[in-house]
DNA sequence: TAATATGATTATGT
DNA sequence: ACATAATCATATTA
């Protein structure tokens, strides 16, 4: 730095005019290995104190400096930069790392539990341990990570106290203490990584354990598979809710329109695997439609061949009697004929669970005879 | 306690 | 984006 004059290090010193030489102050350094050691500390003494030294001394940091970087700038460190961005992410978004404060709004609810049909009903209740749990873990992590971060500051004054006092013999650049610096800091943020690590992996663990809804499965209300199976069972040729069907029957049920989608699917799925075990709450609910007005909202969907036998019977199947619908249902289901000569060009009319499985239990042809066979698999 | 029912998730296809 | 099929994990029942 204090050299700014200087073209090429290897050359002789340009000798400046009026300045005593260098080269004498080198003679009297390269001299000191030959004394004796009291001699020697007087002589240091002495060189310490000529006022050739700081040039000296910035002199030889600088070769030093080209040395030296040519050696270690190769390695410029940080590739697990990526990583690490993405634990703090995720310690943030966990609320693991919140600077401490009451604000918990927007991170735990909106990037934690993004998923679709996470965990719709019960918030409160059930995750009061979660919390605490969790509370917990970053108790720990805030005491490991001070921890860590007063062992840094600890160590890093410590060389950089020794480094300043070597300086004083040696040619210890400032920048040079600022790359030990760098690198200390360097191995401790991967002690501290190591720390982000387990403890996301502690909250995962957590998560899965206490948040993961499928572990704290409760089933529907009474209400809500009252209003799902009505609809689905008259609606059985279609059983397909469109948006504003699903929000209707969310706002029924009391429950989402997430669950009201996973209960079609998995009705539709269950009811088609085996269509035999589910007659009987097929009769139960397409007679309980028939006398209900249960219309779930449809304004402006595909009304235009299902809503045909509106006038007579509420639901999609004709329906003449209770007595009668059994078997008729029975027919429908498992032979699925198009109904009489009705709108056959939708190929949702009870195409929906074409492709039938291979249910040993439905039998090759209809036999209307053996029910209760079927249904006790 | 084993078997079954059930809600949710995941993989895959359209 | 939605549907299906398979699967997971819990709840309920026999």
């Amino acid at each position: 730095m204090a050299a700014t004059q200087r073209s090429a290090p290897s050359p002789p010193a340009p000798r400046r005019p009026g300045r005593p030489d260098t080269s004498d102050v080198l003679q009297q350094i390269m001299a000191v290995t030959d004394q004796s050691l009291d001699e020697a500390q007087a002589r240091k003494h002495a060189l310490n104190c000529h006022r050739m030294k700081p040039a000296l001394f910035s002199v030889l940091c600088e070769i030093k400096e080209k040395t030296v970087v040519s050696i270690c700038g190769i390695q410029d460190e940080d590739p697990p930069d990526a990583q690490l961005l993405r634990l703090d992410n995720m310690l943030l978004a966990e609320g693991v790392c919140r600077p401490e404060k009451r604000g918990r709004g927007g991170a735990v609810a909106g990037a934690g539990t993004a998923t679709p049909g996470g965990c719709p009903n019960d918030n409160s209740i059930e995750h009061s341990d979660y919390r605490a749990k969790l509370s917990q873990i970053r108790q720990i992590y805030h005491s490991e990570l001070e921890k860590y971060e007063q062992a840094c500051r600890e160590f890093t004054t410590h060389v950089t106290n020794l480094l300043q006092e070597q300086s004083r013999m040696r040619p210890v650049s400032p920048k040079e203490i600022e790359r030990m610096v760098s690198a200390i800091h360097g191995k401790f943020s991967a002690i501290q990584m190591q720390l982000k690590q387990s403890t996301c992996e502690a909250v995962m663990t957590l998560r899965s354990r206490l948040l993961d809804a499928r572990r704290k499965r409760r089933n529907f209300s009474k209400q809500a598979t009252e209003v799902l199976n009505e609809y689905f069972y008259s609606h059985l040729n279609n059983p397909y809710p469109s948006e504003e069907a699903k929000e209707e029957l969310a706002r029924k049920g009391g429950i989402t329109v997430s669950q009201v989608s996973n209960w079609f699917g998995n009705k539709r799925i269950r009811y088609k695997k085996n269509m035999g075990k589910f007659q009987e709450e097929a009769t139960i609910y397409m007679g309980k439609t028939a006398a209900d007005t249960t219309e779930v909202g449809v304004p402006g969907n595909h009304a235009s061949c299902l809503s045909t036998p509106s006038s007579g019977s509420s639901g999609p199947f004709p329906l003449p009697s209770a007595g009668e619908a059994f078997l008729t249902l029975r027919t429908l289901t498992s032979l699925q004929p198009p109904p009489g000569g009705g709108c056959l060009q939708s190929q949702t009319q009870g195409s929906w669970q074409r492709s039938t499985p291979r249910p040993a239990i439905v039998s090759p042809a209809g036999d209307p005879g053996s029910i209760n066979s079927s249904v006790s698999d």
